[in-house]
DNA sequence: CAGGTCATCCTAAGCGCTTGCTTAGCACCT
DNA sequence: AGGTGCTAAGCAAGCGCTTAGGATGACCTG
């Protein structure tokens, strides 16, 4: 059929966002796939390497949204809230890979998991500059940067724990929510 | 020797915040405890048993540490500040216990998860009151009180995916900065 | 106080099954 | 004629869990 290589991935994120990496089986990411077992094999090295290209593609994909969402903007009150609207709109929306690039680090080699934390550093590294520069225009005013960035991040991230398409808050509304509860972190008291 | 039974809770305690519960193994744990495989069987019906009982008590102590600290306070302004300060900080300083409460409900069978499930309903319920007393008092400005309430349980929750014992914060000072943070998500603008 | 009884707690051994992955080879397209 | 993409079959290893029985100590009995 189509191409067999995506079918497999797409078979892949159900099967791990569902029921986590170890938990779950070539046998079983193969068979949502339409395929025999072996034919993981032929497009990947291991289970793991499965894993890997899933996770680095998904980390590529969330870092993008947020240096987008980061460059329409020019004044760090509109930038933050953009970044954080789209950061979290993005885990909603491409929840089941967001719970694989979040709750899978653990599953992957050392080489792979050096990789992807690059990636992770540079989203946190984009959220503390724009508090530094909020905090030095005097639009913000936040004690503790880092802190503060890595409590932003968490709404995002944390959401992929308990979200589920179709419940009673869509992607939008959960964006708007958690960008308003950022901006409010970092507003002057 | 001492209790066996609590070193086997220990020892699997470990090697579930470690690895996860489905990449632990029995024998595993029985090794960390110095007990043969078969001895986890005298104290538990199985792997996923041990898993509940150490989940249903870290569930307990946790909404007993929320309801405590709302039990201290009158005002909703100081009893949300300690509610958020004392789940921060138990969830770090019992951070390998709060992170088999927080990502292993998928490997309880339904019953088990249904009782968890009654627990975190408390813990959420209590925050969603303290905030909905404090819009009507006028202390607080919150639209969305159960999504501002879970954002709030998020930070603490989230914090156990990295934190270290020994890291450069201190549970502690997390506690102070999410309690801070919590408060101006609440605070009228 | 000596000897027997019983419950408690644990282990050695291993059963039946599933796992990730390999091998050999077939079908199809160019 | 050869490369590509797949499958059927199966291997070695590891899994959760069971079974049968040994060691230990508390407690009766004479």
């Amino acid at each position: 059929m189509d191409d067999a290589r995506g079918r497999l991935a797409a078979a892949a994120v159900e099967a791990f966002a569902d029921n986590g990496f170890h938990a779950t089986t070539t046998r079983d990411i193969a068979s949502r796939a339409g395929m025999s077992p072996a034919a993981l094999y032929v497009h990947h090295r291991s289970k793991e390497g499965l894993l890997f290209a899933l996770s680095r593609d998904g980390h590529l994909a969330a870092l993008d949204v947020v240096t987008e969402a980061a460059a329409r903007h020019d004044d760090p009150t509109a930038r933050l809230q953009a970044m954080i609207h789209d950061f979290t709109q993005w885990h909603a929306e491409h929840s089941k890979t967001a719970r694989i690039v979040q709750y899978e680090l653990a599953a992957l080699t050392p080489d792979h998991l050096a990789e992807v934390a690059r990636h992770r550093r540079a989203i946190e590294r984009t959220v503390r500059e724009v508090l530094e520069e909020g905090v030095a225009r005097g639009e913000f005013e936040v004690a503790d940067v880092p802190g503060t960035a890595l409590a932003m991040l968490s709404l995002a991230v944390d959401l992929v724990r308990w979200y589920e398409p179709g419940g009673s808050r869509s992607p939008q509304q959960l964006a708007d929510l958690y960008a308003g509860l950022a901006l409010r972190m970092a507003r002057p008291l």
